[in-house]
DNA sequence: CCTTGACCTTCCCATGATGGGAAGCCCTAT
DNA sequence: ATAGGGCTTCCCATCATGGGAAGGTCAAGG
């Protein structure tokens, strides 16, 4: 299997498959006479649990966490379930942090007439006006 | 003014300030003799609405637009308003999206034993199962 | 007058995850 | 033999921000 062949089956691309073996995410493929990556079902399967973690927000640096644990049979559930968590919080703050944006501006825009006229609490608010 | 004064004054780092200025989003401060960038009220009050801009999310290209409504007398209100509610839209959707990865991990945690077991449901559906 | 320390200048580098693209090699089908 | 598509590496860009080096400036105090 090549590299486009496993970036398909995977749903990673070929480009972040190179990225992600070049800082030690996933162990460097086999290569053929040519130089060119091999790849089997195992590491699309690596790759799918990857896409996977992206997708669910995880940063690659909490990934490879996970990848640590998925491949220890020692692991403590306590252990994944904590990351789990505290990436949840982490999302939350975020979450908290875009509505209080979204809010305020909300609120403004509301009280903004949005026609010809110039005269906006947006911008009255934005430079200043009615925030000390 | 210093840049340093003016940083404390408006809350915007002096590195920022510079950076504003080479990218355009200010117009190039005057100097001293020996080449110091020198600030007044005006600027003060520029970088204040770049500042709280940001705190509400807008990208800094959104903030050239916000800045040319704001210093453009003939401004249509509905212009600011349309720049204000097109930015709570990408806002909602990516705090929907984050919603939506925050939800599904706490799902799978609340599945999760969390003891000294290795059995994980978040890395089962991380590993595929349960998904297809 | 000279030193010290704080501040300024420009320039380069790094972040995180991703894509774009060039130059050049390889393989397969026509 | 050639064309086309895929592979390789390498460099660059994103977005907004900070770190830090090397060197000039300025004010205060000895």
């Amino acid at each position: 299997m090549t590299i486009g062949e496993a970036a398909r089956a995977s749903g990673v691309s070929a480009k972040m498959i190179r990225y992600y073996e070049e800082i030690g995410l996933i162990p460097a493929a086999g290569r053929t006479g040519a130089g060119y990556r091999v790849y089997g079902p195992r590491e699309v399967h690596l790759l799918r649990f990857i896409r996977r973690a992206r997708d669910l927000g995880f940063s690659v640096e909490a990934i490879r966490d996970l990848l640590g644990l998925w491949q220890d049979r020692e692991r403590h559930s306590a252990d994944v379930k904590r990351l789990a968590l505290a990436h949840v919080a982490e999302l939350r703050g975020r979450i908290r942090a875009m509505e209080e944006m979204a809010g305020t501006l909300e609120t403004l825009a509301a009280s903004c007439h949005g026609d010809d006229r110039p005269d906006c609490p947006i911008l009255d608010d934005l430079s200043g006006r009615g925030r000390g």
